[in-house]
DNA sequence: CTGTGTGCAAAGGGTTTGCAAGTAC
DNA sequence: GTACTTGCAAACCCTTTGCACACAG
């Protein structure tokens, strides 16, 4: 399975490229760096780094930042083949006040804003709650 | 104007904690930590953290994630007395594109969502688009 | 075989902690 | 006077860079 998505999207698949995936595929949720570091075991930093970053360019996993708290990452739709610094996805980010695990949610449409004197392209949307888990 | 603001948020009023808020007063939109130090010129920077995170906790300013990107300060809106983690504003945060950006700005209301699963509570916008000066 | 990925060492940079001296109130 | 703030030194820790070796295709 991992191996594939790492084929999909051209690049090379090695052993700690696949070991990375599958922590992905194995959360439903946005997850930091340290929990993927407790779930991979005995590794080198440096390379996870690098492995990480080469994900985010290659459009497997997008970035979340969250307000005082440190940054998650999480599994693209399949269909996302950006390239760009900033990923377009129509989702948007769910952080249950209790539990503090992000979620990616899909959306049918996101909600119209306008702002006088600003021209809104894209909207990037973090609700807070609880989650299904929690309530 | 920043010594009453300090005195009003009832912590201590010193030349440091003055010369810091006044560039929050000088600037509408939120601003990155480097900016800070380029305006306050030579000074500590130990002091400065230490009066940022004063300030965030009481309910001067608060942070904004960007991702991708280094985090943002804002002043509070004056009626935030929040001493929660995070502070709950009606505003949402919009970042320019281009000048890359990011402003606070005061909305009369929230969109309405909805998830499955889900229990919102919140919601924290980031829109993106092109600011005023730049289209 | 060739270009890419990995792992180690080292460095870089932002941020925090401890403590003594200074300052607001 | 007392508690809080500041500034310096040092430590921490996350992250990046350089380079030689290993490996995917």
């Amino acid at each position: 399975m991992s191996e594939k998505i790492l084929h999909q999207k051209k690049i090379r698949s090695t052993a700690f490229r696949q070991q990375v995936l599958d922590v992905f595929l194995k959360y439903p949720q946005a997850i930091s760096i340290e929990r993927i570091e407790q779930e991979i075991g005995d590794h080198d930093r440096i390379t996870l780094y690098r492995t990480l970053k080469t994900f985010e360019e290659s459009g497997i996993i997008h970035e979340i930042a969250v307000s005082g708290e440190e940054k998650r990452l999480a599994l693209c739709p399949e269909d996302c083949h950006s390239e760009e610094p900033v990923h377009q996805h129509e989702h948007i980010h769910f952080q249950c006040k209790k539990c503090q695990e992000v979620f990616c949610v899909d959306v049918h449409s996101l909600p119209k804003i306008t702002l006088p004197g600003f021209l809104i392209d894209t909207l990037d949307i973090t609700a807070k709650g609880l989650c299904g888990n929690c309530y």
